[in-house]
DNA sequence: CGCCTTTGACCTGCGC
DNA sequence: GCGCAGGTCAAAGGCG
């Protein structure tokens, strides 16, 4: 949270990418209470279920800076795989601990070209099934259709899911400054 | 053959 | 000024 070093020996992503270290830094404090608040919810929410997937879509947006503005997208989800396919082809660049919580972090970039969209994977600390993923920026295209790949998890849950099944409209919603959403699964695989 | 995952190292920002 | 924590890149290996 307190890093963003993205400014060093990044350049090459800074000049394609809107995204300004002011705003980064400016927004940093709101967005980690945020999180935190949300792994909270995470804590509060047992599953007794193993199969049951409740996911909860929380929008957050930044419209302090006119310029820009990458969507955050927070999506809570209740799950035993960490790997939720949103449609979007993503390739895992990293992973890291974090202080405070025994799971890995994991960090995702949409390998579509042009889209910088990235896109974080972590587990609650206090709830092993709770995956919270964290997406930044707006895809500048479609989904990209039918990946006949090995992780269909998603496919699977697209075609029941609401949400997904409509796909989660980041980035076009400039109105709705915080939207949270909830659904429930029963099963995922 | 192409794409993705994994792992280590490096860099930056912040706090003390 | 130093240390810690977080974030990203690059290279190698594996799998479909």
């Amino acid at each position: 949270m307190g890093s963003q070093g993205n400014i060093g020996k990044h350049r090459k992503d800074l000049e394609s990418s809107q995204a300004t270290p002011e705003q980064l830094s400016g927004s940093s404090d709101t967005d980690e209470v945020d999180g935190a608040e949300t792994r909270e919810d995470a804590g509060d929410n047992d599953e007794p279920e193993p199969k049951r997937i409740s996911r909860e879509i929380r929008v957050t947006e930044q419209a302090s800076h006119r310029a820009v503005a990458e969507p955050r997208i927070i999506v809570q989800t209740t799950s035993e795989v960490d790997l939720l396919d949103d449609g979007y082809r993503w390739r895992k660049y990293g992973q890291k601990v974090v202080k405070g919580n025994p799971y890995p972090r994991s960090y995702y970039k949409c390998t579509f070209l042009g889209c910088n969209v990235r896109k974080h994977v972590e587990r609650a600390a206090t709830d092993p099934k709770a995956v919270i993923t964290t997406y930044e920026g707006k895809h500048n295209h479609d989904v990209p259709v039918a990946k006949s790949s090995s992780h269909n998890t998603a496919n699977q849950l697209r075609s029941q899911n609401p949400v997904v099944n409509n796909r989660i409209d980041f980035g076009n919603n400039d109105q709705q400054p915080v939207a949270l959403l909830r659904l429930k699964k029963e099963e995922i695989t």
